[in-house]
DNA sequence: ACCGCTGTTCTCCG
DNA sequence: TCGGAGAACAGCGG
């Protein structure tokens, strides 16, 4: 349920599961997984992994001239096994010449892979329409101020627009809010300079978070049991804010669920 | 049994 | 053209 950084994570771990390896051959079970494109470009692929990119929240692998964007969706990642052994809801298979595979698992197939030419990677629709990448593309106020500070939408919803900036999904975006201290019904046009470069200090704390939360050898979103929510804000609707103990609240954005502490992120504009 | 969900895309409407 | 709401995709867990 993967958003940049758990991205960015599946990355650095596709690159090094590929070190020194080569792909032997690709099987594909026939699902929504491959929803676009043909099947003949995503059989060809073979060899070394030569690039693995990422921006916002897809991933653009090449072998070679062939290439291959994967989007994870809600519930789409990769896992590696041992040869033989069958993994539920594995979409996708990569067979290295160690005959370990690597499973493109995703229960609820809302991810999509495709495969088609590498120069073509970029130009792939939801690709190209990508907004700035704050990772890959660096994001100071000013920058963030121009991707997003001209619309009329909720801040939170401006920021979760992949077109205006790619990677931010639900989480991220209320972390980010939360740790600048606005509220995400502000609208995005209405900041002050002041709460634009706290809003972007705020995104990479958050992104960084992210990252190292989820650094580890394998790449594991799955909520354990008595795991505690490792966020500020996200999912804790109900509790005490952790910065004021105010009660967190929750509603409805974007279709989309926010929580917020209605005392840390007043809507009041900070000058 | 019903609801919600770390996502994207589409449609319908104003 | 923009923005908002709702649905669709599909499985699982509370």
């Amino acid at each position: 349920m993967p958003e940049l950084p758990e991205v960015e994570i599946a990355r650095r771990t596709l690159v090094r599961w590929f070190e020194g390896r080569e792909l032997v051959r690709t099987e594909a079970t026939k699902t929504r997984t491959f929803r676009s494109g043909t099947a003949a470009p995503f059989a060809k692929l073979k060899g070394p992994l030569t690039k693995a990119d990422r921006r916002g929240k897809y991933l653009m692998l090449q072998f070679g001239d062939e290439g291959l964007m994967a989007h994870l969706g809600m519930t789409g990642k990769f896992v590696k096994r041992s040869p033989g052994v069958d993994e539920p809801y594995s979409r996708a298979r990569f067979v290295l010449d160690t005959g370990e595979v690597i499973h493109f698992r995703d229960p609820r197939l809302f991810g999509e892979i495709l495969a088609t030419k590498s120069e073509l990677l970029g130009e792939l629709p939801g690709v190209k329409k990508l907004g700035r990448d704050p990772l890959v593309d660096g994001l100071d106020w000013h920058q963030l101020k121009d991707a997003i500070g001209k619309t009329k939408l909720d801040l939170k919803v401006a920021l979760m627009d992949q077109t205006r900036l790619a990677g931010l999904g639900n989480i991220h975006a209320a972390e980010a809010l939360f740790r600048a201290g606005l509220h995400p019904g502000r609208k995005a046009k209405s900041l002050s300079d002041t709460e634009w470069k706290a809003l972007a200090r705020a995104i990479h704390k958050s992104l960084e978070f992210g990252l190292s939360e989820q650094d580890g050898e394998e790449i594991e979103y799955v909520e354990e049991p008595g795991v505690e929510n490792p966020f500020l804000i996200y999912g804790r609707a109900g509790t005490p804010c952790r910065k004021c103990k105010t009660k967190v609240k929750s509603y409805t954005q974007g279709g989309r669920t926010t929580h917020f502490c209605p005392k840390c992120q007043s809507k009041k504009r900070k000058p």
